[in-house]
DNA sequence: TCTCAATCGTTCTAAATTTCACGAATCATT
DNA sequence: AATGATTCGTGAAATTTAGAACGATTGAGA
């Protein structure tokens, strides 16, 4: 089986975000038409994504939601939830804990990580804060997938130092810089001041 | 001049923020190595990007930090300050608010919108909470660049709607769903279930 | 002054991605 | 049963993006 793209997984998951909302819907068959005006790709696109994977769709009737939601996730889910820790628990960090999307199961914040007394031992959404030091062992014990970063930018570099340590491989960089770490480990970056600026740069009005 | 494509953008605009960490350093000569290795892309890359604006670096030396700072700024931004406002003023919409990246100047929240009595009227830092329908008279008036959606997904389609109406061309929109918008606007989505997903399936271990 | 090493800018090549074009399959209709 | 319209799946072309190679320029040091 050939690798798929970065890209390619992203826009899977799109696909599976949407049929989710179709099976919410109870619309039991989707095209690949209708999916390119829910999603705004175009769908010859969604149909070479698609095929990636394994031919089920029919022509002439589309694709059956529920069965095409399965095979998109099996093939990169496994069905498997995703353990993710958070360092800092502040304003952010708390908005992340509460985030809707991750209500669905699939992504499970096990644990909560930050410096600040008046935190340490709360629970934020179910999400117990504990004091850094205890993280190389809690992410140990629980498997970790992903480690996300939420502090301010002045220690960011600290945590994923500190993140590495502790065994994590993949690191989501909320705060406003670059961060250095080994070749294996995978980084993120989400930046808003770069998200907006970019959109604002895109076409200028 | 030819079209400069987003993904240009968006690297441009991370030259930038790492040119302003130099510069706070005192640093000002950066080669195209050394960007590379603080930012995690190719010397390459970074000197023909660098190349779409003008030449303004010197073999052997490498740039001038605030020259280049500023060559590239001028370009995209043109000094502009991007005016945000923001619909949902609740756990994300005020972490966006309290955002650490926007301090430096460049974005600015000029208000937020909510339909909660309990939020309008006050002042998250320093951003006055108005209800939703003052939204249409404050960005004409304030000449906002772009929107954010920080609600629940339920109603993102409706603020969607409401945006466009006020005359936002530009959305960005963090509900964990799909808007649908007129050709005109131009709309970026912000998962984090995404994000972290793809982060997650991109190369499992 | 002359040589050398470092770094820029650019052209050319390769890879990846998107778009196009079209045959094959399926159901509706006559 | 035959025709037609719709939609899938995919091979090929076109576009975009990344990468490699290399000449050109500059300052350092003999």
């Amino acid at each position: 089986m050939k690798k798929i793209p970065r890209k390619t997984i992203t826009r899977v998951l799109l696909y599976i975000r949407t049929l989710e909302g179709l099976l919410k819907e109870k619309r039991y068959l989707v095209s690949s038409k209708q999916l390119s005006e829910m999603t705004g790709l175009s769908d010859v696109k969604i149909r070479k994504d698609i095929s990636n994977f394994k031919s089920v769709g029919k022509p002439r009737i589309g694709y059956r939601t529920l069965e095409l939601k399965k095979t998109l996730q099996d093939f990169l889910l496994q069905s498997n939830t995703v353990h993710l820790v958070l360092f800092g628990a502040g304003n952010l960090g708390s908005a992340i804990l509460k985030y809707p999307g991750f209500q669905q199961g699939k992504i499970r914040v096990v644990a909560a990580f930050d410096v600040s007394r008046g935190k340490i031992g709360r629970k934020i959404n179910g999400v117990r804060v504990y004091p850094v030091e205890r993280a190389p062992e809690i992410i140990k014990r629980s498997h970790a997938d992903i480690g996300i970063i939420a502090v301010p930018k002045e220690h960011s570099q600290e945590v994923a130092d500190y993140m590495v340590l502790s065994g994590l491989h993949r690191i989501v960089n909320f705060a406003p810089c670059s961060i250095s770490v080994p070749a294996k480990v995978q980084v993120r970056n989400m930046d808003f001041t770069i998200e907006f600026l970019s959109l604002f740069c895109d076409s200028p009005k």
